[in-house]
RNA sequence: GGGCGGAUAGCUCAGCUGGAAGAGCAUCGGCCUUACAAGCCGAGGGUCGCAGGUUCGAGCCCUGUUCCGCCUACCA
């Protein structure tokens, strides 16, 4: 094995094992015989447009560690990969790339146009996929789907016409949220709310029989030539004699009726609110309660329409918005203008102040659907962590129908046909086979909708459409519905909740047993990464740094469940380490294992040392640690789990413990000790498997004695329940207290590390068989200790002049006479003593405060007895010892 | 406006059902001890945001409060 670790070579080549072999390819047949449990999940399907970032890295890696998990656990697991084709944002790339030739798309029409789209995305759409692979996901690429091929089209159109033929699709005018930018309909989460600044308009508008005047304030002066009307609160006394007048409308000239609504806010403004129903979503609502006109003044385009008076048309609404300002000063109908802030609706894929717009727009009748997917959570689908139920609820609540419509090119095309002649409405699965005269009705010619259907659509069929929906697929059968969706909480509602509606409706099952929702992936100051604020960590970068094994562990170790993750390079670094530390440990082992260990594990158990025993010991609370912590999504815990035992555990002290019986020459220790080595290096990195896939892959390939070479492919390692020990815990707890009592001794007092020193412990006080823990392991405390020699037993004592300390009621000497100065023992002994006072403090505390003892449970009480009672003689026993080192030095001196 | 989350060692964070405050990194001191200096050994460091309350006992439960962050909403 080459000293240090080289990720990039390693993990190339196990990539391609995996794939040419599809080792990650199940068979349905094998669900559906119900040899083994269906276990699947379906990847959040990243952007074609898009590359990989780091919240795609951590969902990819805890999907990854579920995945293989679940193989282990001898599930038939099922991970489909795929992307989305994400209408606007890839239209708007390739747009973008038509400009830099001096074209728009109008210029190539819509067919060349989405050839051209395709062309990019067979040439650019690989990208994501291949970085998928970078990251170790054990996705079946024999599943690999896009939310636009033809099977999926299929499921669409499908799921589109059974909804119109429900009456849970309609198409009609309404408002809608319009980027002029996109030049489309947007859904109402598609806005983002921005803070601005801007001005509030207080503009007069007189009453038509010249009793006055009303003052309206607004943000947006241009909307005024669309007003119908100028509401006011029904008991605002400052307006009742107004109401069912009429005022002239500014610049326009028209008399506009005064109403009455209790939407009004009183105290907003001046209460006198304007209503401008195109282009504004609340006045639009208003219109229809009371019957307003709806005069449209500004185009799709962001211009002023025909409708707008002859001064103003052709203009931009803030060319517009400049000219109505000065022209209203001019008529001195402008009170004031103030400073006012507040937020303004974006454009989520370009930012573009959004216009609320009045057109033909195609809707799902959410109501229903949105009522059994509130209804399944929590009963058929858990959400983790619980706190975002609440708000999966309240979307849910307060959802308005769906606009599905996109006034792209890039998408599935909406299925529905007008006849130009009679106006018959036809939506069908199939292509009327001559569009010429396709009208049942009238043999009328037919045109088919301009409009694509809203990307989460497609989006939202993902986790049966890509299983073969609508055929009757074995796939579907034996892997519908999914056992958890593992998903950032920013698109909870674009697409987790709708996938709940769709599943639900069409699968009759929710799509999901679980949703996992993780953290956001941040900068070191907990900035959202973002290109243009500088502050990205590009996974690829740092998988060509410290290999992928070390990022998927770095960000494991920092997935604690509802909490973001604020990531440095640094961190990734730091446990780059850790990968190189189980490298060398595995290079150590192989070092020491020539050949495969004879003896069986049980033979090697009989009359085992201390430290192979405790290593088992501690091996199987791994697998039950490891285990739990899978199955509940912690994360967090299976990481730092494994990192305390393989480094703090199994390097630190047991490859050091098993140096002797290696390195020795009695080969029956030898040979057992071997064995348990490999036990649990083997062992281990199946444990570690589904975090670090690579190094552990790698390490397992070469250990000898094992036949099956594919890691992934091992099940999860038996339980031993025999070899569970807390005798060799407590043991080894005494162990480590005596060679670490022994270690601060000589670092303490500056004793070189060279040199040798004796020991000498009296066991007296300690528990039963400490002594033949110590006596029996004395070789280990001398290689660990630097001892020369020791002597161990009951009502053993040291010479005064000694560095001493008292583990679990042991005392420990050594001696160092003519070696150290002892004023500093004593001053440590003083530190050591101070400690002990503070925690006796605390507890006797405790245990005198009334009540304590009648209130608290009998074994807390007698636990807490014993601590005092341990604490006492320790303190005791250590002031003693100080004691006897100043008459030793008052003696010298 | 409504909701959610956070506040614990210098930094980043664990801490499950309340029972003597933890890790990693950083810092300090000592070591090239034949797997690993990307390493080993040792040490220092915290009134667990603030104020109350419940309890024999609170980082953890309850109430209030202050700062951060996020989501959501129709204040023109």
């Amino acid at each position: 094995m080459p000293k240090g670790y080289e990720p990039a070579d390693v993990e190339a080549r196990w990539n391609k094992h995996w794939e040419d072999n599809k080792t990650f390819s199940p068979n349905p047949a094998e669900v559906l015989s119900g040899e083994k449990q269906p276990y699947s999940i379906v990847i959040p399907p990243p952007n074609v447009t898009g590359a990989l970032h780091m919240g795609h890295a951590l969902n990819l890696t805890l999907q990854d560690i579920l995945c293989r998990f679940m193989r282990q656990q001898g599930k038939s697991v099922l991970w489909v990969p795929g992307t989305d084709h994400a209408g606007i944002a890839t239209q708007n790339v390739v747009e973008r790339q038509l400009k830099k030739e001096g074209k728009k798309r109008d210029d190539l029409g819509r067919e060349a146009f989405i050839e051209r789209v395709w062309d990019w995305k067979k040439e650019y759409g690989d990208r994501i996929l291949n970085q998928i692979r970078r990251m170790g996901a054990s996705v079946d690429w024999t599943s690999e789907r896009f939310t636009l091929d033809e099977g999926l089209s299929k499921a669409v159109r499908e799921v589109f016409v059974r909804l119109y033929g429900e009456g849970l699709i309609y198409k009609g005018n309404y408002i809608v949220n319009w980027c002029n930018r996109c030049h489309t309909a947007l859904a109402d989460d598609e806005v983002e709310h921005a803070p601005k600044k801007g001005k509030l308009y207080r503009i007069k508008y007189p009453l038509a029989d010249g009793s006055g005047e009303l003052i309206v304030a607004t943000t947006r002066p241009e909307t005024l030539l669309g007003d119908v009307a100028v509401a006011v609160h029904p008991e605002d006394e400052r307006y009742t004699h107004a109401i069912g007048k009429a005022v002239v409308l500014p610049l326009v000239g028209k008399q506009i009726p005064v109403i009455a609504d209790a939407y009004v806010d009183k105290e907003f403004g001046t209460g006198c609110l304007k209503i401008t129903p195109a282009h504004d979503m609340n006045d639009w609502a208003l219109a229809r309660t009371h019957n307003l006109e709806v005069i449209p003044v500004i185009d799709d385009t962001g211009h002023m329409n025909e409708n707008a008076p002859e001064a103003y048309r052709g203009l931009s609404k803030t060319a517009c918005r400049d000219k109505v300002v000065e022209d209203l000063e001019a008529l001195g109908l402008l009170v004031d203008i103030a400073d006012h802030d507040h937020s303004v609706g974006e454009c989520y894929r370009c930012k573009s102040v959004i216009e609320p717009h009045v057109s033909e727009q195609w809707f799902v009748k959410v109501g229903p659907l949105a009522k059994a997917a509130r209804e399944a959570v929590p009963s058929q689908t858990q959400i983790f962590p619980a706190q975002w139920e609440k708000t999966y609820y309240e979307w849910l609540d307060n959802i308005r129908d769906w606009c599905i419509s996109r006034q792209i090119w890039w998408g599935h095309r909406i299925p529905a046909w007008t006849c130009q002649a009679c106006g018959e409405l036809l939506v069908q699965m199939e292509d009327p086979a001559d569009l010429a005269h396709g009208c049942a009705k009238c043999g009328g010619a037919l045109k088919q909708e301009d409009d694509v259907l809203d990307t989460w659509f497609s989006s939202a069929l993902w986790p049966f459409s890509t299983l073969g929906w609508p055929e009757k697929t074995d796939k579907l059968k034996a892997y519908y519905p999914t056992g958890v969706l593992v998903t950032g909480f920013d698109i909870l509602f674009f697409w987790v909740a709708r996938m709940m509606m769709m599943g639900i409706h069409f699968q009759e099952q929710v799509p999901f047993h679980h949703v996992y929702i993780h953290a956001l992936v941040r900068d070191e100051q907990g900035k959202k990464m973002s290109k243009s604020t500088g502050n990205v960590i590009d996974p690829l970068v740092m998988i060509d740094k410290y290999g992928t094994d070390s990022l998927r562990f770095t960000l494991t170790a920092f997935a604690a469940m509802g909490r973001d993750i604020k990531l440095s390079e640094k961190r990734i670094e730091g446990y780059r380490h850790f990968v190189n530390k189980i490298w060398n440990s595995a290079r150590f082992a192989l070092m020491n294992l020539p050949e495969a260990p004879k003896a069986t594990l049980a033979q090697a158990l009989e009359n085992a040392p201390l430290a192979n025993r405790w290593i088992l010991h501690r091996l199987e609370e791994v697998k039950d640690e490891v285990e739990s912590a899978t199955l509940e999504y912690r994360f967090n815990d299976i990481a730092q789990g494994l990192y305390k035992f393989i480094w703090n555990e199994f390097c630190d002290w047991y490859v050091e413990m098993a140096k002797g019986d290696l390195y020795g020459e009695d080969e029956a220790k030898k040979d057992a000790t071997r064995k348990v080595l490999l036990t649990v290096l083997s062992e281990t990195m199946v444990l570690l498997h589904p975090v670090m896939p690579f190094v552990t892959q790698e390490i397992w390939s070469v250990l000898p004695g094992i036949t099956d070479k594919e890691l992934a492919c091992q099940p999860y390692p038996v339980r031993r329940p025999e070899c569970k020990s807390p005798q060799a815990a407590r043991d080894m707890a005494f162990f480590q207290g005596v060679v670490g009592a022994v270690r601060t001794i000589r670092t303490e007092l500056c004793i070189e590390p060279a040199k040798k020193l004796p020991l000498i412990i009296d066991t007296d006080g300690a528990f039963d068989g400490a002594q033949a823990v110590l006596t029996g392991n004395a070789h280990l405390i001398a290689q660990l200790g630097r001892i020369d020699s020791s002597d161990i037993g009951p009502g053993k004592t040291g010479p005064r002049a000694s560095g001493t300390a008292v583990v679990e009621g042991a005392r420990i000497f050594v001696p160092l006479k003519g070696i150290v100065d002892f004023n500093a023992e004593v001053a440590r002994l003083d530190k050591e003593l101070g400690k002990l006072d503070k925690q006796l403090a605390a507890l006797k505390g405790k245990l005198s405060a009334p009540g304590f003892a009648g209130n608290a449970p009998a074994d807390i009480v007698a636990a807490e007895q014993e601590k005092l009672a341990g604490l006492e003689d320790a303190k005791g026993k250590l002031a003693e010892l100080q004691e006897r080192l100043k008459s030793a030095l008052t003696e010298e001196a």
